[in-house]
Parts: structure tokens; C-alpha cells; sequence
DNA sequence: GCCAACGTTGGC
DNA sequence: GCCAACGTTGGC
């Protein structure tokens, strides 16, 4: 069954400009228990995912990519020079894991946090909830739809 | 840069 | 195991 998925990012740290152009990458540095755990239990090869840029103007979704790859620890915690260093990390129990994600579509004109707001169907879209700071987010397959439509309209 | 909302930490 | 203090997120 495959899932959808929202996930953030700040272009300033990784954009969908950096994946279109890497094509494939690691999605490292999630330390939040709940969206890790998203990553570790609940995603699929073959899943999609919605690439949302946070902090940016105008926040919203750029793209869209499929997961390639599940369950990978994130090295990044092991890293005493990574900005992710987790000194509770180890190589036995990693702790914090993470997707490999593939570029998938870039948006012509980015489906902004204004027009999700304003669009039907979305109204339950969990990051526009409030109070919603997870990073990493489900997307019924209806929601998925709608923003691709809206993302690929000509 | 403000600040509301949330997650995490640590003393007890 | 409670909860106050602190840190972070992210829209505005």
C-alpha cells in the first residue's frame, strides 16, 4: 500500500533545487522521535513524498520525490563534527535513522502555504494545523492529489 | 526578529 | 512520573 508524506525543509539547508540537482539523497538530521519513527516504521520503497520548503518565501511545497530507500541509520549522529551529533548515538543503536529519497518534479510556480490554505480538500492537511511543527507529516492519498494537480497545472 | 506552540530535559 | 525551565520550529 503505498503512503504519502509531507516533508520539510529549509531551502537555506536543503532545497529542492539541491535534490533536483543531486537526484538522489539522505534525508539526515530528523531528531524528532515522532517523525523518525514515520521514517522507520511506516515508509515504503515507492512511497511519495511532498517537498516542503519551510522558512522561505513563500513557504510551501516545491516538489515531489519517491522514497528509494528505508531504514538507513543516520550516520550524521555519529559525526562529532555534524551539526546532527547525537552523543547518545552509537553504532550498536544508532537512534535516529533515515530515507533515501529520488527527485521526482520540481513545481513550475510553488503550491504555497496561501493557496493550501485556500484549497478544498486540504483542510485537514496536518501541517497546516495549528500549532504543527513536525517535520515529517502522512498525506492522505486525496491530499497528495490535489497538491500535485495544483503543482503541475499548467 | 517576534512569539506561540510544542518537544525535551532534568531535578525532585 | 510530574512539571518547570529551556530549546526549537516556523509562520508572520
Amino acid at each position: 500500500m503505498t503512503k504519502y508524506w509531507l516533508m520539510k525543509s529549509e531551502p537555506g539547508c536543503y532545497s529542492i533545487d539541491n535534490l533536483k540537482d543531486d537526484n538522489e539523497t539522505n534525508w539526515e538530521g530528523v531528531r524528532n522521535f515522532q517523525a523518525r519513527n514515520f521514517m522507520r516504521d511506516e515508509m515504503k520503497v515507492g512511497d511519495f513524498g511532498l517537498f516542503y520548503h519551510s522558512n522561505a518565501k513563500p513557504s510551501g511545497v516545491y516538489g515531489m520525490f519517491q522514497i528509494v530507500k528505508t531504514k538507513v541509520p543516520d550516520f550524521t549522529a555519529l559525526d562529532p563534527t555534524s551539526q546532527y551529533y547525537d552523543p547518545k548515538a552509537s553504532q550498536e543503536n544508532p537512534i535516529w535513522f533515515m530515507v533515501d529519497v529520488e527527485f521526482r518534479e520540481k513545481f513550475q510556480i510553488p503550491v504555497s502555504i496561501e493557496i493550501l490554505k485556500n484549497s478544498k480538500g486540504l483542510e485537514n492537511l496536518a501541517t497546516l494545523q495549528k500549532g504543527s511543527r513536525l517535520s515529517i507529516t502522512p498525506v492522505s492519498k486525496n491530499e497528495f492529489e490535489v497538491i500535485i494537480n495544483l503543482g503541475l497545472k499548467k
